[in-house]
DNA sequence: GTAAAACCTTGATTTTTATCAAGGAAAAAT
DNA sequence: ATTTTTCCTTGATAAAAATCAAGGTTTTAC
């Protein structure tokens, strides 16, 4: 499974056989049943998490027991709670695999070593973190200006491969709106 | 007015005076008066922005002609559009002063020598964008999980400054409700 | 292969929120 | 100081969305 970040990483950069060899040497991999914890709630999080195969989502649960969906994961993506890591504290999030997953983890201390012996591997994380940033504000800005039609159009729109293979509810959670709205919204659009 | 950065800076990190006069030296200060802009949808924005005093406001406008407040910031805070910044692409934004303010700027070329040059300051901002992008995701979470009435009181919470000085329809804008509809939650309230 | 669980849809109802409209208070501009 | 603009509130109404509930389908687990 190494080989899939090992593409990742080439498609991107250039590398060294050493370079990939001391990568290696530091990642771990890890297989995930549907359903199973990659992090709860209250642990902390230590490590950087590349997607090989699989689906993840990352999620809280407010006082009612509800879960509202931060994330999701799918492969060539990033997971992990990058609030926890950078803190220290305790998680408030869950991750799990939606379907049978493989991730490759990298402890924090590793990853860091990494970044600054291997600056290209530094460049491209800086890079990847500042895109997240700014896909992050264009989430803020969808959710405080469209309404559900036009979230659910949006996230279609730029997470074809995420719709398809996560169930309905789910999608609803990360927008923010009912299940039962969302599949009525799809619905409707189905008849035009 | 540079004084207002330095102070930032040094309550924060040890700098030597020739490190402030470095700084200094690529720092230019700008007044703005109530509503005029710092950037303008269309343009490229290609500086960071310390806010030494006032308040300002970075803003989208959509189909319809609503304004859509992404963030506030106050003093000693920073402003801009990172997006356009990291991109060079036109920005989608306004930034405006909603109070009279004073803003430094750096351009992003000197701002980036300064991280180089003085690795203090590099780790500085490097904190800063984590804390911003943690910032961002607890704001989505806000966003998906809390109603309305709870969406601003977690608001007044977080930034107490702000909500005294800024105008309720503007706090209605970034949190994604209507005017009215927060008036009401806030009479509500101090009924209660 | 079958039972159980998860998932989706639809209807009825209630709650929440937006929209439209208008009046008054407060603040800014000159 | 006064006019103008902005800002806030309140009411009435319409629209949107949540909730509750139930039935049916699909998928998963054993």
């Amino acid at each position: 499974m190494f080989d899939v970040f090992a593409k990742y990483l080439t498609d991107k950069i250039t590398l060294s056989e050493p370079e990939l060899t001391q990568i290696s040497s530091v990642s771990v991999i890890r297989k995930l049943r549907r359903r199973q914890y990659l992090l709860q709630e209250g642990d902390v999080w230590r490590h950087y998490a590349f997607v090989c195969k699989g689906c993840l989502r990352i999620y809280r649960i407010d006082e009612e027991g509800n879960e509202h969906i931060l994330k999701f994961c799918i492969e060539n993506w990033w997971a992990g709670d990058r609030e926890s890591l950078l803190t220290g504290k305790p998680s408030r999030c869950f991750i799990d695999a939606i379907e049978e997953s493989t991730v490759l983890l990298i402890t924090k201390e590793n990853f860091n070593s990494l970044c600054n012996e291997i600056p290209v591997f530094g460049g491209l994380v800086n890079e990847l973190l500042d895109r997240t940033y700014i896909a992050s504000q264009e989430r803020i800005h969808v959710n405080i200006t469209y309404t559900s039609e036009e979230k659910y159009k949006d996230f279609i729109e730029k997470y074809p491969d995420i719709s398809t293979r996560v169930p309905l509810h789910m999608i609803a959670s990360y927008l923010g709106i009912s299940a039962e709205t969302l599949s009525r919204i799809r619905s409707q659009n189905s008849k035009k």
